[in-house]
RNA sequence: GCACCCGUAGCUCAGCUGGAUAGAGCGCUGCCCUCCGAAGGCAGAGGCCACACGUUCGAAUCGUGUCGGGUGCACCA
């Protein structure tokens, strides 16, 4: 249930009426009007800009035509008062019975509350993650994971077909270095001295691939030249990393529905077709790039290469798909994959990048415009820097090469409910701070623990009143008796709560999962509001004497609950009961 | 030099498809527990929404330009 959208409806049917009986003049386009909460909640519920958007397209003054709409409107039961303020707003102001229904459809619909068709089943497929295969996930990966996973969440929730899905860069030259780095540490496992050479990946993580490696291949890869172990060692070590993400993405409470892989797709002629499917349309040609300019390089010189003309689609220049020595550049697989993405009938593609990766973003859009013939949007989110704090300073990554904050050390400092959640306090492209000490402390500093705290309250309500004897079942509270909630902050609680459904569709449309964060904590703030009223004045107490009464208002609080475990749902964060 | 992101209270940041007197937390001042968890709440002070012009009935929001900060810029992924 979602009320604006509701109201809307009601102010639509309202607008047709008046069409029809002559106030407006016909076929008026009513796209732009909407319903929305009105800044100062002293103006009302709900404000329409219906008068003001409609007044130029009718030729009519904007007071005209809401004067008429009021009027229309005040007749329907759920709407307590039309006003008309400033030069053209129509405030509504709702019975009570309208929000205290809604306490209800929050408490029946439970875990569905929120729940929207918006994305009427049209398929999503979210890339994220996509770290190299080699090494364990750093603190640099896990914000995407977070966001990804969360974004996927959101979108599921809004009623879109989500695919998660993992693209494995094991086609570059980086997944050499690892097979070289576990050589060295198969050589060690053997009990030779291994040369980390300059280059070469020195973590620990790798000498359980070495001894790995002695245990399948004996002695048998030892004193050969390089070219006999290169791609066997390669293949072994990379799928061990993958085994590692997957472990390390699992601590987080991340899980893929796909992994692709970049290496998967030589040699089967798919990148040859997705490059001849530019070429069909005329967007590929050889050519020479010219120098960038303002930017001195060195050892610049003219090249003779196949480009692929993404200045078609929106790029500043076209970009190599092909070396000068006809190997394909990293841009070509990736295009290939997009194309892949594409004929498997997703309806839309959302990559999560690095912000370090934004020059890639218009290319990238460019080849997946041109392939789907500007069927599939691709959104790109790119994620901003994390920068880690402790005991009040930048906690760097160690200059001891190999060794640097995991995603490992984070989740178990932090645990993952609290590294999701805090993650997700913070757009997406502004750079987030991350401070130990800060995330584990349990004051309202902590926006985790402040959300988390809410509903623990809620739940001791809920056991206290048992304790009492008053049946607290969802089922049981939503036939209670919800005209008794008539106070104005238990109203204004339900307002909040009211908001739920549109918030979601809100933060799905725009691919923004931290809204439903800091919508979190802002339903959080009310309800440590009403809670403490409640010290002042007796009547606002969750518990009271007369049971029916008690179970009106423990219904508010557990609709409360039921959009904050939601919301947490959204986020991959697990709601407390209790506070410890 | 070009592209992308950003510029909102002392600090850290929200702000929807343009809407009314621009919000929250921290910090500062002062209050609130014989009362469901004070791990909380209430109130106050604090703003040229970087700047200029433009579009509009209306701009923090859209457009152009300037200034300031970040990031990325040929066969590395």
């Amino acid at each position: 249930m979602n009320l604006f959208a509701d109201i809307r409806s009601l102010v639509i049917d309202a607008l047709g009426a008046m069409t029809a009986a002559g106030q407006l003049p016909p076929g008026l386009d009513m796209a732009q009007v909407t319903v929305e909460p009105p800044r100062d909640a002293a103006h009302g519920d709900m404000a329409t800009n219906a008068p003001m958007v409609l007044a130029k397209p009718a030729a009519m003054p904007p007071r005209a035509i809401a004067d008429a709409l009021a009027a229309r409107l005040s007749a329907d039961p759920r709407v307590a008062a039309a006003d008309v303020a400033g030069p053209g707003f129509l405030n509504l102001r709702l019975a009570p019975d309208v929000w205290q229904g809604l306490v209800k459809s929050a408490l029946t619909e439970g875990a569905d509350f929120g729940r929207s068709t918006l994305g009427q089943g049209s398929k999503v497929n979210v890339e994220f993650v996509s770290a190299n295969p080699t090494g364990p996930m750093h603190v640099g990966h896990v914000r995407g994971a977070v966001f990804g996973d969360a974004l996927a969440r959101l979108l599921s929730f809004t009623g879109h077909a989500v695919t998660r899905e993992y693209y494995i860069n094991d086609g570059g030259a980086q997944v050499d270095v690892l097979a070289r780095s576990a050589y060295e540490r198969y050589r060690e496992a053997n009990g030779l001295e291994p040369a980390i050479r300059e280059g070469l990946y020195p973590g620990d993580y790798l000498i359980p691939v070495g001894e790995a490696l002695k245990d399948r291949f004996g002695d048998t890869l030892l004193d050969k030249p390089e070219a006999d172990w290169l791609a066997t060692v390669r293949d072994f070590a990379s799928e061990r990393m993958m085994i590692m993400i997957r472990e390390d993405l699992a601590l987080l409470g991340v899980t893929m529905d796909v992994y692709s892989s970049e290496k998967a797709l030589y040699g089967t002629g798919r990148i040859e077709a997705a490059i001849e499917a530019l070429r069909g349309m005329g967007l590929i040609y050889e050519g020479t790039l010219e120098p960038p300019k303002g930017k001195t390089l060195e050892d610049w010189e003219p090249r003779q290469q196949t480009l692929f003309r993404s200045t078609a689609h929106g790029d500043d220049v076209d970009r190599p798909v092909m070396k000068s020595d006809g190997s394909w550049t990293y841009f070509a697989p990736d295009i290939a994959y997009h194309y892949d993405k594409v004929s498997r009938g997703f309806d839309a593609l959302i990559d999560i990048f690095g912000a370090d990766h934004g020059g890639y973003v218009k290319r990238m859009k460019a080849a997946v415009a041109a392939l789907s013939n500007g069927r599939v949007p691709l959104d790109i989110k790119l994620i901003q820097l994390v920068k880690l704090w402790k005991n009040g300073e930048p906690f760097k990554m160690s200059k001891r090469a190999g060794t640097f904050v995991t995603l490992r050390d984070v989740v178990e400092q932090a645990g993952a409910d609290v590294t999701r959640f805090v993650m997700l306090t913070r757009k997406n492209d502004a750079t987030l701070d991350f401070d130990f000490d800060k995330v584990l402390e349990q004051s309202k500093d902590n926006p985790v623990f402040y959300v988390q705290y809410a509903n623990a309250r809620i739940n001791s309500v809920i056991r206290k009143a048992r304790e009492a004897g008053i049946t607290c079942d969802d089922a049981i509270l939503a036939s209670a008796d919800l005209a008794l909630l008539d106070h104005e902050a238990e109203l204004a609680m339900a307002k909040k709560i009211a908001e739920w459904p549109r918030l979601v569709e809100i933060a799905a449309r725009n691919n923004e999962p931290h809204r439903v964060a800091f919508y979190l904590y802002e339903l959080a703030s009310d309800l440590h509001g009403l809670w403490n009223r409640g010290n002042d004045d007796p009547s606002l107490r969750f518990i009271q004497d007369n049971k029916a009464t008690s179970q009106a208002k423990i219904a508010l609080a557990r609709a409360t609950g039921v959009v904050i475990s939601a919301g947490l749902g959204i986020l991959g964060v697990t709601p407390v009961e209790e506070m410890r």
